[in-house]
RNA sequence: GCCGGGAUGGCGGAACUGGUAGACGCACGGGACUCAAAAUCCCGCGGUGGCAACACCAUGGGGGUUCGAUUCCCCCUCCCGGCACCA
């Protein structure tokens, strides 16, 4: 046995065995229970960065614990490799996004294998490759053929310049990225998957997955949006002719408090009040300059202007007046609403701007309210009031009668409304799995026949920032009409990753199957058991995920209703910002490697100098990691100076996996050392460990024992709450121990057995995280040939069970001491001991004793 | 703006169902070993007062429930993630 702990050899040669066994192949049959443990697939971005690191750590603990744990485990890889990056580098480098892709997949694969990762390659795959991305199409056309896919208009950004589609990533502040002409909006035909037809069942078989954190369900509920509200006319003749605008509400309890309607600039009331007036016709214009984000469309200042034109009101037929408000949003609802300035924010706001009337028709149970002023309460559920025969009902009475009435007069009815819009999956771009449709001058869209299918992607092109090049190659474009023979043209746009990714989970478990999309192996693997990705993809990839398996269970490719089990969403992996502003304004990032702290006596930061010159830099906050900050740091630098294990270790002792991460170089050197302490003390205690002579643990250092079996009881409890930070704790908490005074003083015989039984705790407790020094150790110290093949360590219970207890003392919740009594020690005997307890009578001198609270097993409270 | 989450020493974090706040680690300070350095080992380490025993304060801020609150409830501040074409 090797004195000093050498990660470099003693990983290479176990990834090796590991490698030559097949260690990781998953049998699609056991007898086990099976495991489906499945990191969310990376881009290939280029090489990986911390947040892989953390993710595919949190996936390979999993997984070797489950294994340990007597499972048959699938942990599989795949690359999510289509996407925008690639053509941003084909720009920059002028290289083709294919072999940019390719070249990133296979350095990016070899630094998982790096890391030891449990995963069996055989079942790798890549969205690129036409033997993945033709069954996209062949689903897509099924979809087609059942109305599930269509056409029609969607807004996109439009880049004047470039006469490109912007994503909206490539929209800085209102401008074109690479142009920095001002963006505009436009309306193209794109094809949708009609996601909004699932949408009762997205939301109620929400209650189903009890494996899932709670925010997430929440996240996935308000997106989907399901809102209970009367749909309501307001009458107007327009054009000498009698009309109805309708709005959606769910306050149509407030409807007599409405003083206005606005309507959205895309509504064609707008536009065709706008043909009259110019001054509206630019208002409407400027509405609809700018990118499509939400984020920058409700956080603009509301603004409105009125048409000119008049509704009445439903109910009491009063005149009300119609505006253009540039917060109102042509997608949900009736792309109208009512202004409700007494009840709605957002109302108040714009009626007070625009000087409109303010009526209150809430009551809440007398509290003044002033129209000067908005409170955050004025929206809450109250009495009806100034409301003629309204008045006195509450929220579910009054809008009972209100759509009663609405409905006799044919002016309304209740309606369910969602906020989630159906899924455009048109994309303007190269580098993407091509939307199977030919146009043809006589035959119209045409779809691709099955035996044409895939529609391969030429790999060759480089994208140059103008619009898409697939249009600029005929070979792609010209073909002949698969109906009538004639030439044709194929349809240009690619199909929006998130397609790629919302059933690649189906696929492993059946990559080399070329007949079929599935077969029957998914009823054996399926659903996943565990999957584990970033916060970050809370709603969309697993919302769609979760739509397209409902989609293939109802035509019959699978059989289950969700796709993920339990669910683990990691925290995103954080890093300071340093830069220096020049005098002329330009921000310029500098990397936190390249920065030096400087620290006052108590270690405190006073400052942070940049290395290459030692000038100081300014801290700009926490941020993600990522390249325009230049705040990412490289793990193949920690690899490379510390191993995989102290990688993996460092990552698992930081920080539990949903919260974030804040990047801190300076504990990885600890968990080095600790990996080195570990070996050293196994190398100079190996006779004793290995001294396998049959003896007993009855009697044998009763506290060390106690101890022992109380860190493997709670990593075990918390590796099965997944709080991994604290799992590896306990094992710093067992190395401490057994190197400690109290280990070292034993007679020689006990001590063999306490060090034997220990370390074979610790390694085993130590195995999924640091796999590599786990299996060395375990070997040399001839615990066995293989600790894959381990069974998880058992706690003796006998060894937890103590005499004497040592219990809190409080007076009035104070710590005032502890006291140690029998295990057994009944209630009458702690009270009497506790009063009795001298530190005790110091806080009672003199006064009553009023009770005294005792927690079994935990502390005793003399209240006075 | 809307939805979701978070805030505990110099730092990462711990505290299981409301029961000793700061486990474990990092950083820092002191010491041992060494010609020296590295490595290693030992001791200290929230704040204030005190020689000490100990006392008081302290889990983003304010209020509440409780014998007892980091934990439960209400209000506020700041930070992070998502907002449908980044993946």
């Amino acid at each position: 046995m090797q004195p000093q702990y050498q990660p470099a050899a003693i990983e290479q040669q176990v990834q090796k065995e590991w490698a030559d066994n097949k260690s990781f192949r998953a049998i699609d049959a056991s007898h086990k229970p099976k495991f489906y443990c499945l990191s969310m697939f990376p881009y290939p971005s280029g090489k990986l960065h911390m947040g892989h690191v953390r993710n595919y750590t949190i996936g390979d603990v999993l997984s070797r614990y489950y294994r340990m744990r007597g499972h048959n485990v699938l942990q599989p890889m795949g690359w999510d490799a289509f996407g925008l990056p690639a053509e941003n580098a084909a720009m920059a480098n002028h290289v083709p996004p294919a072999k940019w892709t390719y070249d990133n997949i296979a350095y990016m694969k070899k630094q998982l294998k790096s890391l030891g990762f449990a995963i069996d390659w055989d079942r790798e795959l890549a969205t690129c490759r036409p033997d993945y991305y033709r069954w996209n199409q062949w689903f897509f056309l099924r979809m087609l053929e059942k109305g599930l896919a269509y056409k029609k208009t969607g807004t996109v950004n439009w880049d004047p310049v470039d006469q490109t589609v912007l994503a909206n990533e490539q929209v800085i502040d209102g401008r074109g990225w690479r142009t920095g002409a001002l963006v505009e909006k436009r309306e193209i035909p794109m094809y949708y998957l009609a996601i909004t037809r699932h949408a009762e069942e997205l939301l109620s078989s929400l209650d189903r997955l009890p494996g899932w954190p709670e925010r997430v369900k929440t996240m996935q509920a308000n997106w989907i949006g399901k809102s209970f509200g009367v749909r309501i006319a307001f009458p107007h003749v327009l054009d000498g002719k009698p009309d109805k605008l309708w709005v959606f509400t769910t306050r149509a309890d407030t409807i007599m408090g409405v003083t206005f309607v606005a309507v959205a600039a895309e509504h064609p009331l707008a536009a065709k009040a706008a043909k009259r007036d110019p001054a509206l016709a630019e208002f409407v214009e400027a509405c609809k300059r700018g990118g499509v984000q939400e984020a920058e469309i409700a956080s603009q200042e509301k603004k409105g202007m009125p048409t000119g034109l008049f509704v009445e009101h439903p109910l009491n037929g009063q005149k009300i007046e119609v505006w253009v408000g540039n917060y109102v949003l042509m997608s949900y609802g009736e792309g109208a609403v009512m202004g409700v300035p007494g009840h709605d924010e957002r109302d108040f706001a714009f009626a007070w701007k625009y000087g409109l009337p303010i009526r209150q028709v809430i009551d809440f149970e007398g509290r003044p309210y002033s129209m000067h002023a908005w409170q955050s309460w004025y929206a809450d559920y109250g009495v009806c009031v100034n409301s003629g025969k309204y008045d006195g009902m509450s929220y579910e009475r009054s809008v009972d009668a209100i759509a009663a009435d609405l409905k006799a007069k044919g002016l309304g009815e209740k309606q369910v409304t969602w906020r989630l819009r159906d899924w455009g999956i048109s994309r303007q771009r190269y580098w993407g799995c091509p939307i199977p449709i030919v146009h043809c001058g006589s035959c119209g869209d045409v779809p691709v026949p099955d035996d044409q299918l895939p529609v391969l992607l030429p790999e060759d092109c480089v994208p140059d920032g103008s619009g898409n090049p697939l249009n600029k190659r005929p070979d792609f474009v010209d073909t002949a009409c698969p109906k009538c023979g004639k030439p044709a043209k194929r349809e240009t746009d690619t199909m929006d990753t998130f397609v790629d990714s919302s059933w690649y989970f189906l696929r492993f478990a059946c990559a080399d199957q070329h007949a079929s999309m599935v077969d029957e192996r998914l009823n054996y693997w399926l659903p996943v058991d565990q999957y584990i990705g970033g916060i970050e993809h809370a709603i969309l990839h697993l919302l769609y995920s979760r739509f397209w398996t409902k989609v293939m269970r109802d035509f019959g490719l699978v059989k289950l209703d969700e796709p993920f089990t339990r669910l683990l969403t990691q925290g995103m992996v954080l890093n300071e910002i340093f830069f220096r502003k020049s005098d002329a304004g330009r921000i310029e990032y500098f990397n936190p490697g390249d920065v030096q702290f400087e620290m006052d006596s108590q270690g405190k930061r006073v400052g942070a100098l940049l290395l290459s010159d030692g000038k100081s830099v300014e801290s700009g906050g926490i941020r993600t990691m990522s390249k325009s900050k230049n705040n990412g740091v490289d793990p193949q630098t920690l690899i490379d100076q510390y191993g995989a294990d102290t990688a993996r270790f460092f990552m698992m002792l930081a920080s539990p996996p949903e919260d974030t991460l804040a990047w801190n170089d300076e504990g990885v050197k600890g968990q080095y050392n600790f990996l080195r302490r570990l070996w050293k003390f196994a190398h100079d205690n190996q006779a004793l460990i290995r001294d396998e002579k049959e003896r007993g643990v009855d009697g044998v250092a009763k506290d060390t024992r106690h101890h022992l079996h109380q860190h493997l009881r709670q990593a075990t409890f918390d590796y099965e709450r997944k709080q991994f930070n604290t799992v590896a704790t306990a094992t710093h908490k067992i190395l401490n121990l057994l190197e400690g005074d109290a280990v070292a003083l034993l007679p020689p015989v006990a001590r063999s057995v306490l060090l034997r039984e220990g370390m074979a705790i610790l390694l085993r407790l130590l195995a999924p995280i640091t796999p590599h020094i786990a299996q060395a150790l375990w070997r040399e110290l001839g615990f066995g040939a293989d600790i894959l093949e381990a069974s998880w360590p058992e706690v003796d219970e006998a060894a937890l069970v103590q005499d004497e207890i040592d219990l809190v003392l409080q007076v009035n919740g104070k710590l005032r001491g502890n006291i140690r009594v029998a295990r057994t020690a009944d209630r009458a005997v702690i009270e009497r001991l506790a009063i009795q307890n001298p530190n005790a009578q110091k806080h009672i001198a003199g006064q009553t004793v009023k009770k005294v609270v005792v927690v079994p097993g935990r502390l005793v409270n003399i209240v006075v």
